[in-house]
DNA sequence: AAAGACCGCAACCGCGTCATT
DNA sequence: AAATGACGCGGTTGCGGTCTT
């Protein structure tokens, strides 16, 4: 029993968005703001399915979306948080103000991937290619004898990798445990985290934590707590 | 100048998750 | 608790533009 199709396929227009087609979108969005995408199409007098709609909206006639070439700043962010979440990208493009998840995706896979290749790194791991997959068999050993002794060769080409690329072994492992009552010193309940918001999906979360104060990826430089209806989904 | 290869991006598709009934 | 609906995400595809031969 499969799922029932998000829209009638007969009398939806594909493909290429017309300027008409994206002027009666934009105004429909302009008026009732954003959401119920499902019935947005009818409402809108568009024939398209609603799922393209919003896509549509998102990747391209948002307004505060920064469009032209990716800067050095924003491909380093997008290297660093990808060696961190992996596939991730609309938390990616969360941290990357104006960017949308597809032009990253898109982005990565065709700029970035190609130059990670180029520097013998790659990019699913983030380690130099050549010893990638044997030490995989061992990885997850970080302090076994082993990887220890990776062979002089190895190390060589580790310190030849720009700096940007020599990326630690990160330990991972997550925590989950119930918040405790934190008090600041003047009495004050500490911040929880939110990892949505933190990770840059504040935009859905209702939670009402801001991250403005925090370090790297907001987290929270002291305990983190969660909150449930935050949880990332 | 023409044809084929390659590249980049917009859009589509299928599935997972969450909310509602 | 189960079924259903809607949304959002990530992978993939297809097309138009550019480059190479």
């Amino acid at each position: 029993m499969g799922r029932s199709p998000c829209c009638e396929k007969v009398h939806t227009n594909k493909g290429a968005w017309t300027k008409e087609e994206d002027e009666r979108l934009v105004a429909h969005v302009r008026a009732h703001g954003e959401g119920c995408w499902r019935s947005l199409p009818k409402a809108a007098g568009l024939l398209r399915c609603g799922k393209s709609c919003r896509l549509r909206w998102i990747n391209y006639l948002r307004p505060d979306l920064k469009r032209g070439n990716f800067t050095q700043e924003e491909d380093d962010l997008i290297i660093n948080l990808h060696s961190l979440l992996g596939n991730k990208w609309s938390i990616i493009a969360g941290r990357l103000s104006g960017r949308t998840d597809n032009e990253i995706k898109n982005y990565w896979n065709t700029h970035i991937r190609r130059k990670l290749l180029a520097r013998g790194i790659d990019p699913a791991t983030h380690r130099p290619i050549s010893f990638g997959k044997d030490e995989d068999k061992s990885s997850n050993s970080s302090c076994s004898d082993e990887s220890s002794s990776s062979s002089s060769a190895q190390q060589q080409q580790q310190q030849q990798l720009p700096q940007l690329f020599r990326v630690p072994d990160l330990n991972l492992e997550l925590r989950i445990s119930p918040p405790e009552p934190l008090a600041d010193d003047d009495g004050q309940m500490e911040r929880l985290l939110c990892f949505r918001c933190s990770l840059g999906s504040s935009k859905e979360c209702k939670c009402n934590i801001s991250n403005s104060k925090d370090g790297f990826l907001g987290f929270a430089t002291r305990s983190v707590g969660l909150k449930k209806n935050c949880l990332m989904s």
